[in-house]
Formats: structure tokens, sequence, C-alpha cells
DNA sequence: CCTAATCATTCATAGCTTGAATTATATGAG
DNA sequence: CTCATATAATTCAAGCTATGAATGATTAGG
């Protein structure tokens, strides 16, 4: 019998905070008719990390389907182009456009905005620590660390 | 035009980091039958913080219906108790079952784990830190406190 | 070659959530 | 007191995201 609050647990607070973050982001990216995920597949074209689709869904952990899903709407964006690889003719790779990577820097910029606005109150210190140590933790988890 | 991308901000690594926990959470609470928002909802009403559904419905920012739904999953389990307030008999106030308090008791000691887990690599004036900081940014964000 | 594997795609479906409609109860004005 | 209006819970239909299975094209290996 110990008194820690779930709500004080670090993975509760990174879900609802992770939550919170995603859904303002979400709402900065409707008005380019994009959501997250979409986003996550331009930077991970950009990082060079994976070209073909499934190579991207795995990186994503996400289905295969989903990843044509989400090419394909930015393909209709122009954002991004589709190109059979020549070498396998099975692969689809996808490369991103000029307007790709404008529309990719214009939600990154969103998302500096919110960084901005969330570590409003912190101390240099504390922001600097925060983003040190979520930078560990991703690394350390497999997510995109660059 | 500047050089941060989109994956090393804190908007994008707090939403990855906290999918990545909650999809976590949610494998542990599978053996209950539970997912991560019927143990929120125990965990507000153990705070004491609100009984009506209602007030439940707008403190876990989700629709009133949701609430009903999640309200008799856990009463279904016996987590949970409902009650009609007999000031106002169209309130149903929900309360805690012994049961529910060791159900909350068990999610919690999951939760525990998976920060273990988490802040394995870290040193404990990181986790210290990181700790302190997402603290500080749940209150500031209308999250639960302490 | 021919069989088995791989990649992209389509499609049906499941799960979570919301919003509108419904019922019961409460409140306030006349 | 009574009627009109507001509020709480509930039910239900519907939307959106995501998945997994089936299909078609292409490749690889015996």
């Amino acid at each position: 019998m110990n008194g820690v609050k779930l709500t004080s647990t670090l993975a509760f607070r990174l879900g609802t905070l992770g939550a919170v973050m995603t859904e303002r982001f979400s709402a900065r990216l409707a008005a380019h008719g994009l959501k997250p995920k979409h986003v996550g597949l331009l930077a991970l074209l950009e990082s060079g990390t994976a070209t073909s689709q499934l190579d991207i869904a795995k990186l994503m952990n996400v289905a295969p389907s989903l990843v044509v899903s989400l090419a394909d709407r930015l393909e209709e964006l122009g954002a991004v182009r589709r190109e059979r690889d020549p070498m396998d003719r099975r692969r689809q790779t996808l490369a991103l456009t000029e307007e790709g990577r404008e529309l990719l820097a214009t939600c990154t910029a969103a998302a500096a905005e919110l960084d901005t606005e969330l570590t409003d109150g912190l101390s240099p210190e504390e922001t600097e620590a925060l983003r040190i140590v979520l930078g560990t933790l991703a690394r350390r988890n497999g997510l995109p660390a660059d």
C-alpha cells in the first residue's frame, strides 16, 4: 500500500499532456487541411530516413494502408510526389516537393509557437531541462531523435 | 526561416511520448478490462473533486454521454456505485466502492511501474527534474494536479 | 520458369467519441 | 399552484481514425 496518486505518475501526466498538445497542434493544422500524422510523415521524409511507404509505416508505427491515405492527401495538396522506384517497381517512393517543404516549415513554426506558450511560465533552466530529458526519452524509446 | 525540426519540438515530443505511454498503460489495463479513461474517472472520484456525472464530464473534457458508458462499465465491475442525489434527483452521483479503490490502486501501481521503466536510464536528478516540470505544466494547463 | 514473398492499394469493419433526441426532475414567473 | 423553461442523465445514430484481410503487381530464388 503506497500513497502515490495516479495523476502524479509520469505515465499519466505524459499521456494527458501529450493529448493536450496534439489536440492544440491539430487545431492549428486544421487551417492547412492537415492532421498531425500528415505532418509527421512530411518530417520523416525531410529527415531522409525512409522513402518507401512500407518503411514509413514501420517508422510511424501505423498500418501500411494508413500511409496510403496519408500520402493520398499529401499528394492531393501537392506536398509530396509519388514515384515508382526503378530498382523495384513494387515500391512507391515519396518525395517532398518544394511546396511540401514550405508546408512542413509552416507547421513546424506552429509547433514552435505552442512550445513557447507551453513553457511561458517556466524558468529557462526548467525549459532546457525539459528539452533535454524529453530528447533522451525519445531516443531511448525509438522515436525520431535528431 | 529557422532550422528547428518538427521532431525536436516539445509539442511533438510530448505528443508522441504521450501516445506511447498511454498505449503501454492501456496494454497493462487490458487485463482488468479497463481503458485509461476508466482509470482516470476512478482517480477523479478518489480525489473528491467531482461526483455528478456532468461535473466529471467537464473535468475530463469529454461528452457527458461518454461518462455514462464509462460509468456503466465501472458499475458492471463493481468499482463504482450510482446513487441519486437526494438534493437534486436529476443528478446521479458516483461513489467509489472498496473494490474500486483497490482497482485504482492496482492500476496506479501499473503506472508507477511504467514510470520506473521509463526513467530507467535517467539520472536521479533528471528524473526529479522531469517530475517537477511535468507537475508544473499539468497545473498550468488545468490538468489534475498533485 | 514457377512458386513464394513483398509492396501498394482497396475495402469492410471495429473502436472511440460526439451531438441530437428523449425522459425525468427542478426552478422561476405569473 | 401551474406552466414554461432549464438542467441532468440516458439512448442512439453517425463520424473519424485506424486496422487487417483480400487483391494485384512485381520481384526473388530454387
